[in-house]
DNA sequence: TACGACATGTAATCTGTTACATGATTGA
DNA sequence: TCAATCATGTAACAGATTACATGTCGTA
């Protein structure tokens, strides 16, 4: 009962409410995207593998001529999910391209042109910080989940819990940065004062 | 002049020192792996279309009767990489998934159970200490680049850099899991005395 | 009536890893 | 002599994105 990719977010947001491929990949818009996507060409095939094992259930409901299937988690489907959940293990996989640059800035000749590759670093962390300040806004102001049970069930914590972390992470590289810069430049007037 | 992932990591190591390929496959292991990894399913074709391109400029160099090709970096490769490290944007992807599961841990019932989630992650994040506090140890007793010219040169400083970031980024990940973690049991305790 | 959102689906493409094939050299 | 390392290369596969095709519905 290996779970793929997609699988487990899929598993993941019918396991709150039964919901539309489309449904699903609005939610991973807007919320696990940042360490988790998911396309349409990935949602839809694996919507149909998981019915046909068992762990979701469709139902046809067309809304008028509008064709639609809604989803909802079996009991398989939970457990599944939830021994996926209680495994200890999970992997954490970082592409950077601004940590590249900085790896190779010493090709660059000029000191100044590799504290700005740190700056520009910081620049995409700070873009980052103000993305997700956006999610945030929009998560206290308008629920995305407007089902009347759900706002009343107070106890779904988690997600702000993670959206934190996302806000504390970019924020830090970004702290990170600067204070990196800063000492770059200290070290460099004591020397060019050296030099004079 | 556009430069796909493989040949960013291959331009930045052959400004350092000429390398085959296997050489170039040995560093990225040892380093960028962490941020930036690549295979020879990459590497070997990369370095031919480089070559084609003028980037990158090859010498056959047989190690006896072991056939070995070595690369040098051109100077329209050293335009392109510097013209690419120079350029502000880059792309920052994280697959983090720890955070999913933290995400979806309110299918979880018990509160032991989810902390154990959290407590999961942070031990993720403890194993990549491990390993960097590895690489770290074995830079500083004995570098990967013998080379006397190489040693002499003090000035290669970024590479040290983004190594102290891993270190930094992943001990930072695990202490903000433990002020969680320990926060979320001070809540239930003072529920649990609410209910006693 | 036209546009944007709703809704499903797939084919082409791209990127990257894994596994294998092949063979030489070095050192225990 | 045997295993590990050096060395190059490719085919098969896996994972994911993009772009397209198709059509409905609500609303400005």
């Amino acid at each position: 009962m290996e779970l793929n990719s997609v699988a487990k977010v899929i598993l993941g947001f019918l396991s709150r409410e039964n919901l539309s491929g489309y449904d699903i990949k609005l939610r991973v818009d807007d919320s696990t995207r940042f360490f988790w996507a998911a396309s349409y060409g990935q949602i839809y095939p694996e919507l149909k593998r998981l019915e046909e094992e068992g762990l979701i259930q469709g139902t046809d409901s067309p809304h008028g001529g509008r064709a639609r299937r809604v989803y909802g988690i079996t009991d398989r489907g939970r457990t599944a999910l939830a021994s996926w959940i209680m495994d200890t293990g999970s992997t954490v996989e970082l592409r950077h391209e601004g940590l590249l640059k900085v790896f190779f800035a010493d090709a660059i000749d000029s000191p100044e042109d590799r504290v700005a590759v740190l700056e520009a670093m910081a620049q995409v962390h700070r873009v980052q910080v103000e993305e997700l300040e956006a999610v945030a806004a929009r998560k206290t102001s308008v629920p995305i989940e407007c089902a009347p049970e759900t706002i009343a069930e107070g106890d779904r914590r988690m997600p702000a819990f993670v959206l934190k972390f996302g806000l504390d992470f970019h924020r830090w590289v970004v702290e990170w940065c600067e204070r990196e810069i800063e000492s770059a430049l200290k070290a460099e007037a004591k020397v060019g004062a050296g030099h004079a």
